[in-house]
DNA sequence: AAAGTAACATGAAGCACAGGTTTT
DNA sequence: AAAACCTGTGCTTCATGTTACTTT
């Protein structure tokens, strides 16, 4: 047991700061005198900023349309940028109010439509490998990376769909990331933003997503979820993941309460988020005097349409698979967690969502922050589109995708000339099964790195995120050695690669990287040619209504479920796992950290 | 017919409490 | 013996997808 007073007063610190950090603000906020009204307790006035967007452009009243990975922004749809400060997103002087889609929409109207590096994307490695340190200057981009990519592009396959409901739904998979290069001193809030990806109004007819009319502009609420923690410090964004995994989607425009961790989506509607890093002063106030210092960040493959029921069987099986709230609709739970650890081919989730989605690893170590958040292989033993899989093979489960599945991918952001970076690969908008992801997914300066949060660091000595982060990242060597080397799951460098700690191996490790990226690129497109099966539609009428199973079946007893539980308690050392409480915050997951 | 809503079952954590054990 | 700590239990809360019903 792990009930110490310490977890308990650590939670209630933790909830403490939250409330502190987010009171609730009123609904329907509007324009930029209420954007941070709801942070810490400050005024609107203090953030009011005042003709931001006129001092740059009066037409910015909306958003506009940007090359660097805007979103789409209807004529007269004035809501958005109203709740930003648009430094980072004005038109650039070649701005055509004629193109008001976002690159990635273009691409997946365009197929051979593509966008030149962005100005910047190609220093960004530079940058990223110099950036970071306390030598980080204010001048210097952050990079920004998408902790939980393989799964959003799982999702992204299918299409992604986020349930909104009046009480507020939260996403998953939800956003998390990590950045480098910000100052180590200077202060930022971080936010993210969730605005049109697209003009079009969708419905999910015949198995697949098809447009129908425009959208609706006339969105109103917000559309702003400002990270609790902010504002902080650079170290501080540095030091962790940052994760929004407490925003909530909702349809509810007249919400009254939680507004400040609920944004306003119109159902069937496709939405882009948008992370954003401002650098303010230590007080919180936005510094508008230099664009320089607001940084925005897209990642196509987070795109996702607004709906109130799941349209997509397929999308509901992943979201079943890889959220451990759901774990109750895994109609084949019991055979895959209750089965003995060394016959398990991916690893179970955590038993607690919570522990999940908060705790960075109380059990499978070395995986990142919101394990679940990550591919954790599974679905490869479910049956998307209405496919029953093949038994799993290891061969499916290599180390190396698993390497693979926990990849993360920096980007960096275009904040002169204000434009929002297009992170990844545009093509993601492209139909997944055009395969070409093996060019697609390292465009422009981007590169795709291999890392979970822990030894990933140890690969890459020269990453940023190596030396942005010494307490995380001595902190990870030390959760590293807790690691029960007997755990199926643990991760582990492939056989034919070797892990190694060694620096002088760090770059034969990265080409090993690139190589698990081919592999799983190759992995998406095999598996992409079955769902273009000429049965798919048909199936989906059929097969693919799946429904879970009694779970009284003989499989289902309590002992089972308990031995799976012992199982796991003994594959955590005793000593492991009083050392590292389930985190119910983040003030435990400090605490923790600090006495390791 | 399609979309939206609310109730529901499920799983898991938080929490309070009681009782037992260990330490001082 | 008293205090501190540990353990188990049961209730509450939360988040999930499903389902039936209502609304558009």
């Amino acid at each position: 047991m792990l009930g110490g007073e310490g977890e308990s007063s650590a939670y209630s610190a933790a909830k403490e700061e939250e409330k502190r950090t987010s009171p609730a603000a009123d609904g329907d906020e509007s324009a930029a005198g209420n954007r941070y009204s709801e942070q810490q307790g400050m005024g609107s006035d203090r953030y009011y900023v005042p003709h931001a967007i006129s001092k740059q452009n009066p037409e910015a009243s909306f958003l506009p349309y940007t090359p660097g990975g805007a979103v789409y922004s209807p004529p007269g749809a004035g809501r958005y940028p109203s709740s930003l400060h648009l430094g980072s997103v004005l038109p650039p002087a070649g701005y055509s109010p004629s193109a008001h889609f976002s690159p990635s929409y273009q691409h997946g109207q365009n197929l051979g439509c593509l966008y030149p590096p962005y100005a910047g994307s190609g220093s960004a490695l530079s940058n990223m490998a110099l950036a970071g340190g306390a030598g980080a200057g204010p001048g210097l981009r952050a990079q920004v990376y998408l902790c939980n990519r393989p799964l959003w592009l799982k999702f992204h396959r299918h299409q992604t769909e986020m349930i909104i409901t009046k009480q507020g739904r939260r996403m998953f998979p939800f956003l998390s990331f990590n950045i480098a290069g910000l100052n180590v001193t200077s202060h930022y809030n971080v936010f993210v933003e969730v605005v049109l990806a697209d003009p079009n109004h969708w419905r999910f007819q015949g198995g697949k997503w098809v447009t129908c009319g425009k959208a609706d502009n006339s969105s109103q609420g917000n559309k702003v979820y400002i990270h609790p923690e902010s504002p902080n410090t650079g170290a501080h964004w540095m030091r962790q993941e940052i994760s929004f995994s407490k925003l909530k989607l909702t349809n509810n425009k007249g919400t009254s309460h939680n507004t400040s961790q609920m944004i306003v989506l119109q159902s069937l509607h496709k939405y882009q988020p948008r992370l954003h890093i401002v650098e303010v002063s230590e007080d919180g106030v936005e510094d508008i005097s230099s664009d320089v210092k607001t940084q925005c960040f897209t990642f196509p493959e987070t795109q996702f349409i607004a709906v109130t029921a799941y349209q997509n069987t397929d999308i509901t099986q992943l979201k079943i698979d890889h959220n451990p709230f759901a774990k109750g609709f895994r109609d084949n739970y019991d055979s895959m967690y209750t089965a003995p650890e060394s016959d398990r081919l991916t690893p179970s989730p955590n038993d607690s969502p919570r522990a999940h989605q908060i705790v960075p690893g109380t059990r499978y170590t070395m995986q990142p922050l919101f394990q679940d958040q990550f591919v954790n292989n599974l679905p490869q033993n479910r049956f998307y589109n209405c496919e029953r899989a093949v038994p799993q093979t290891n061969s499916l489960l290599s180390p190396q995708t698993e390497d693979v599945a926990s990849q993360r991918w920096f980007v960096t952001s275009v904040q002169q000339g204000g434009s929002c970076t297009m992170s990844a690969s545009n093509k993601l908008d492209l139909t997944p099964y055009e395969g070409e992801y093996s060019g697609s997914l390292l465009p422009y300066g981007i590169k795709s790195l291999s890392m979970q949060t822990t030894h990933a660091l140890s690969y890459y000595p020269d990453s940023p995120f190596t030396t942005m982060s010494a307490g995380w990242g001595s902190r990870a060597a030390a959760y590293q050695r807790k690691v029960p080397p007997s755990l199926p799951w643990s991760p582990r460098p492939s056989p034919a690669a070797g892990f190694s700690e060694e620096p002088g191996k760090a770059k034969a490790q990265t080409e090993e990287e690139v190589h698990s990226t081919e592999a799983l690129i190759s992995s998406w497109t095999e598996s992409q040619t079955s769902a273009l099966s000429p049965n798919k539609a048909e199936s989906y009428s059929v097969a693919c209504k799946r429904r879970r199973l009694s779970l009284n079946g003989p499989s289902t007893d309590s002992s089972s479920v308990s031995s799976k539980c012992e199982d796991l308690s003994s594959a955590a050392p005793s000593s492991y796992s009083k050392e590292a409480p389930p985190t119910k915050g983040m003030a435990s997951y400090y605490s923790f950290y600090a006495n390791p």
